[in-house]
DNA sequence: TATTAAATCTAAAACGTTTTAGATAATTTC
DNA sequence: GAAATTATCTAAAACGTTTTAGATTTAATA
């Protein structure tokens, strides 16, 4: 394989020469046809390690989501992940960078560890984390001067980077659609109760009811897995004890899919018997039917977004940066 | 930040002792202790660009899709491309490999540049190609001994590395089980005509409807470029003119998912009126009401088997790897 | 033409590892 | 106790770049 070593004992000129040829830098223009041309006959590629090791930047970015083992399959089944994923890889590729994918769990007992490593290796340049089920942010005290930022940690410090999703806005939007409906018996499934951005929803959602009165018995409220199935038992439960409910609160759309199986089978009809909700707004909201009114989470939009904090700080070397998205109602056919 | 310099000074001994103390090679075990100590005192990580450059390996395998510019909403909506990735990932972890990714276009005017530098710069030990949309092979010039493995090529070179999913056979499974439950008047919903595994699917299905003597009209196919939306107005497209139909193979699970969507707005029931079979089982066949019958495509597997092959190149120094892997009938409640 | 300024080039250092061949020290063997 | 063996260590080279400071050549000025 030809190194510049080569390019440039072909090209008859010093190996600075024909790094500087190949690199933009003022040389004589003829000097750098010829560089060019040997570089081009011999497939002349640069090695990536040894620029690495010069210019201490590898050009790549790392995306890492920290999953809890408790809910193992919830990265592999639900592809609103993807979303994220292609939101910064599109981001990366814009800005001729490499893409680095990690998916951890807080159980890894090689999780600081591995965050130790990742932002002293010089393996990439900057790191986007995706902290499900949120436990602490130990990891944080590793980073010093290593460009990072996260999406929706509970903690806002100011010091921290980090893009947060406004998910107790989420909640309210859907809590004020079902008042303004005029719905007054209303059944929630919940997310997980140790998972951030559903308690999000969550507090948004049954604050809003309360301020106008609207308050959702125990017996009305499920907290799932986010998965269909806990949907489909979790809408049977409500249910079988409240006939009377007009409308479901989805805290995603797994779950909403789920609802929606229980209610057709049970020989309901969405929306006019009972209206659902759902949130995320992946794919699946447009696939079942009756197409799924829900909250959308803008996850492709939150991935470029902080794939682009992230580079005002590789690039500007800009720091405590802040970033707030609003999730939007999507009416579809459900409600 | 600390080198393997730092580390030896403050040990007392060589670079050369407290590399080999780091890395398991035989030095006195006192000493080893010693510069253990000393490394993680200094917060020691080994520089990877430094590693790299003196190994040539850079524990890194890349993962590229490519798709064709003309369907550009595949790779960002049909998150089956999520499964693949998660399996390959998988595997890379438990190699303790680092897991990249790209995503291009066979338009893309730097395509062929795009691989040349990729199997060159030494940016990773190898690459698993996934080619929508067929065009051409050309790029694998520049491979010579880099490690590679491509997902279904419509060339099956024994010389070349690849996995086959036998999408024929896939669509013979759905042929066959149309026959068993008797119906004669049957739909489909192709694949876009110049995606080479929908051709496949198609070709089994129709040579195994043709071998029991039943033909689809043309009026009865319609080509769907893989989306809901094309599943919905394909489907419309076929009822109005063949309202007898009993049966609609969908070659994907977003084409099954709009086809319901149809039939369902139209008044009718699945299966009892209309039968429907899907292809790939991503989550979205799950999530539909009623859970779709489909063809599962074994994804993840695939991914798994993709980067294992991949493995057997870079650690082993195989070559010329073929593996074949078939889909398999689920059986849900859409027929 | 001599002097100065600008353009062009290069030698050498540096980045942080791993590896090899050989030096030194410790241990075993007879 | 000397010779042979083994264990332990190190100096130096190598990997392939970029960058810096200065050397050389060319062009511009007076």
């Amino acid at each position: 394989m030809a190194t510049l070593k080569d390019v440039a004992k072909f090209a008859g000129v010093s190996i600075a020469t024909a790094s500087q040829a190949l690199n933009g830098k003022s040389v004589n223009e003829k000097t750098r046809q010829r560089v060019l041309e040997c570089a081009d006959m011999l497939h002349y590629v640069p090695n990536k390690g040894g620029q690495s090791l010069i210019t201490g930047k590898s050009n790549t970015i790392l995306l890492v989501i920290i999953n809890s083992a408790k809910h193992a399959n919830l990265i592999r089944e639900n592809t609103f992940f993807y979303s994220y994923i292609m939101g910064v890889l599109s981001e990366a590729q814009q800005h001729n960078y490499n893409f680095h994918l990690e998916v951890k769990n807080w159980e890894d007992p090689d999780l600081l560890d591995f965050f130790r490593v990742k932002c002293r290796d010089k393996s990439s340049d900057g790191m986007i984390i995706l902290p499900q089920y949120i436990k602490n942010y130990d990891f944080l005290q590793y980073f010093e001067d290593f460009p990072y930022v996260i999406l929706n940690p509970c903690l806002e410090d100011p010091k921290i980077n980090y893009v947060s999703v406004e998910h107790s806005y989420g909640g309210y939007i859907v809590a004020d659609l079902f008042i303004k409906k005029g719905y007054k018996n209303i059944g929630v499934i919940h997310g997980p109760d140790d998972h951030y951005d559903a308690e999000c929803r969550r507090n948004g959602f049954i604050n809003q009811l309360l301020k106008n009165n609207i308050i959702i018995p125990q017996s009305a409220q499920y907290y799932s897995d986010f998965t269909i199935k806990s949907g489909y038992t979790g809408t049977r439960k409500i249910l079988l004890k409240h006939p009377e409910i007009e409308a479901i609160f989805c805290c995603n759309d797994f779950v909403a899919a789920g609802a929606m199986q229980y209610i057709t089978e049970s020989g309901l009809k969405i929306p006019d018997d009972i209206a659902i909700v759902g949130y995320d707004n992946i794919d699946i909201a447009k696939a079942i039917t009756p197409a799924l009114t829900t909250i959308d989470a803008r996850l492709e939009e939150v991935g470029g977004v902080l794939a682009r904090i992230l580079f005002r700080q590789i690039l500007d070397n800009e720091s405590s940066i802040h970033s707030f998205i609003r999730p939007e109602l999507i009416k579809r056919k459900s409600i």
